[in-house]
DNA sequence: ATTAGGG
DNA sequence: CCCTAAT
């Protein structure tokens, strides 16, 4: 058939290379497939739309405030699973849980109604997560709110002597940052005073920073703490999820964003594809160690451990009455037990929110009470997430590495998280919510409703892996798949040597298409790696920008399991006028139709073109070239090139044509 | 493994 | 770019 084919248009004197075929490896990510698809929209639209804020929110600032110079070699944010103290029950287990802060109305909460329960866990978040600024600007409303908490950092608004059901006592501070102040903290000196290279002192250890806040055992402390982070014991929402991934999370076994880009409107985000990659794992701690990132800075508590040692990873149900965490949702903030990420705040669209039910009792916000007035019409839910948590990430790299280059490895590690390697788990007044099929009205997720007792939570893939627990001094390394860390450049071999620092990829000689940039531009397309799993299961945590000359490896931490990669988008990387030039000149001479033929002769040295990406491409080109030039976008592609395009893709189309032509007699005679 | 198309 | 169906 091929070679007829071939014939047919025209290359009799076509000679099959003897090279090696470029092939796209199959992917294997869904592990999960179809079937899933289509059913779990409805509740995952929110969480894709949660996804894709989260990424787009974080990009620039995450990456921008990670500074090298306090680390060593090796990065490490690590995620402390949260827990309340008496409520200790909870057991971090893999998964994350957002913390939702109800925007706004905190400030006024002075009523000791307002303040959690317990103890605060604070939670560390990473830096990555970012507030998503942006959200809710718009609304004055919510701006009001929004601005208490994030703009004027300097600006700390104090409420004491709030009492939490008499059992703590907590000084709140609240403490504005501006979005990019908390980002940026990232990992400053506030970090640093409590990094922990070594988790597990962060456990015992309560880190002061900055100076209010203080860890320990919360109980009865009295804290303080600055940030909207204060609230939450009572919001604390256990996360069950772990085990129960069985019932749970795994209810579809989930999914991976299938694209972060956001569409404006959000709900209309669809999920597709439903990762396999389990191997996110995170390391579930056992101690209840949480950080805080207060004022930028980071600390950490640890709570009742001894008592939640225990390690159960189950469900730990809230032993909150609902009453009362409502009560306490004024305060406005749900946290999550396990800590994988904390999102603040949930405001829907007026900014008033969070609020609800609570705002008619306790919470003295000022005004805000419930003015239903300001519910949005449209019926949007409008989900503000400050930040989210990022599970333990280690990465590698070497130092003579830019700062540049750290930013973007944290960048694409945290990425590679998010879209592949967690899923996202909605947390409704504590409980999961397993029905994806049911609207967010359904669920009572709505804008007048419960916002404040929504959370997210980011639970890694369900993995075959066995869950380790961590003991209690080793917290923490562990569980994790150990995937193997993401090179691009030589997955293969670096796969083999987790540790290994990779370095660039000598550059090939090239072939025809020279110019085309051979892989080492290249970003490590997961593809790539995972191809090879033969070598070692990698999971692409990270992947490493290609334009980085430097040398750089990413290496999750911890690599034992083998196994799964993690299935995750491959990276964008637009072609150059070179490659489009390289392309129009093969299929001059090919035609449409044979693109192995069009990458072996052009792209043969690019990897990461495969003949469906010069396909695609073509398809675009020409597409391109009958627009007009204003709406296209990208880099310009010279006209002359365009028409070129048009010209063989007239010509080879009429060669098509041509030959299905003759041969639909033989058809029939057939 | 490739190709062709839809998304 | 991804995904699928059809080759």
């Amino acid at each position: 058939m091929v070679l007829q084919k071939r014939l047919d248009y025209g290359f009799h004197d076509y000679q099959v290379p003897t090279m090696p075929r470029a092939t796209r490896s199959a992917r294997k990510r869904s592990i999960c497939k179809k079937g899933t698809e289509s059913s779990q929209m409805r509740a995952f639209d929110l969480l894709a739309t949660v996804a894709d804020k989260l990424l787009h929110g974080t990009e620039g600032p995450t990456t921008n405030t990670i500074d090298t110079s306090t680390e060593k070699d090796r990065y490490t944010v690590v995620d402390k699973e949260l827990n309340v103290d008496s409520l200790c029950k909870v057991e971090p287990s893999q998964g994350f849980v957002a913390e939702l802060v109800l925007s706004g109305h905190d400030n006024k909460c002075d009523s000791k109604d307002c303040f959690p329960q317990h103890n605060e866990h604070v939670e560390h978040s990473l830096p990555l997560a970012s507030e998503v600024t942006n959200f809710d600007k718009n609304n004055n409303e919510m701006g009001n709110l929004a601005s208490e908490v994030r703009v004027g950092s300097p600006s700390s608004k104090e409420s004491d002597n709030c009492e939490l059901d008499g059992k703590n006592e907590v000084i709140v501070k609240y403490e504005l940052h501006k979005t990019e102040e908390v980002l940026t903290r990232t990992q400053d000196r506030g970090d640093d005073s409590c990094k922990r290279e070594d988790p597990i002192i962060w456990d015992q250890k309560a880190c002061v920073l900055g100076n209010s806040v203080s860890c320990g055992k919360m109980t009865h402390n009295k804290q303080i703490v600055q940030n909207s982070y204060f609230a939450t014991q009572n919001n604390v929402k256990v996360v069950d999820r772990d085990d129960d991934e069985n019932s749970s999370g795994c209810t579809h076994p989930v999914s991976s964003i299938k694209s972060f880009r956001t569409v404006p409107s959000s709900r209309d985000r669809r999920i597709k594809k439903v990762s396999a990659s389990k191997s996110w794992k995170v390391v579930p701690r056992y101690r209840d160690e949480s950080l805080s990132k207060t004022d930028g800075v980071w600390k950490s508590m640890s709570c009742c451990k001894s008592s939640h040692d225990s390690c159960r990873p189950q469900k730990s149900q809230m032993n909150i009455p609902f009453k009362k965490r409502k009560f306490f949702d004024c305060s406005s903030s749900v946290s999550n037990s396990d800590g994988g990420i904390n999102s603040e705040g949930v405001s829907d669209s007026n900014g008033k929110v969070a609020k609800t039910d609570s705002s008619g009792r306790s919470c003295s916000v000022s005004g805000h009470g419930h003015h239903k007035s300001f519910q949005s019409k449209d019926s949007h839910v409008k989900i503000r997430i400050k930040s989210f948590r990022v599970p333990e990430l280690f990465i590698e790299i070497a130092e003579t590495a830019t700062v540049g280059s750290l930013k973007r490895t944290v960048m694409e590690a945290v990425t590679a998280i998010l879209g592949g390697g967690l899923r996202v788990g909605v947390l409704l007044q504590g409980k999961k919510v397993r029905d994806d099929n049911k609207t967010l009205f359904q669920t009572g997720i709505s804008h007048d409703n419960q916002l404040d007792s929504l959370g997210f939570a980011l639970e890694p893939n369900p993995s075959r892996t066995p869950l380790v627990l961590c003991q209690e001094d080793s917290p923490c390394i562990l569980p994790c798949d150990a995937p193997e860390p993401l090179t691009r450049y030589s997955p293969d071999v670096s796969a083999d040597h987790p540790s290994s620092s990779n370095v660039l990829p000598e550059p090939h000689g090239n072939s025809l298409g020279n110019f085309i940039e051979s892989d080492h531009d290249s970003a490590p397309s997961p593809t790539d790696t995972s191809n090879h799993k033969s070598t070692v299961d990698s999971k692409a945590l990270v992947t490493v920008p290609a334009m980085t000359a430097e040398a750089i490896s990413v290496v999750p931490m911890h690599r034992k399991s083998k196994r799964s990669e993690v299935a995750q988008r491959r990276i964008r990387r637009p072609f150059s006028v070179a490659e489009v030039e390289a392309l129009v000149q093969a299929v001059e001479k090919l035609g449409t139709g044979r693109w192995r033929d069009v990458k072996l002769r052009a792209f043969d040295n690019a990897k990461h073109r495969t003949y469906v990406d010069l396909k695609d491409k073509w398809k675009t080109l020409v597409h391109t070239a009958r627009i007009s030039p204003r709406q296209r976008r990208g880099e310009p592609v010279p006209q002359e090139l365009l028409d070129r395009v048009l010209t063989a893709h007239a010509y080879w189309s009429k060669q098509q044509a041509k030959y299905q032509l003759k041969r639909q007699p033989e058809r029939f005679v057939l």
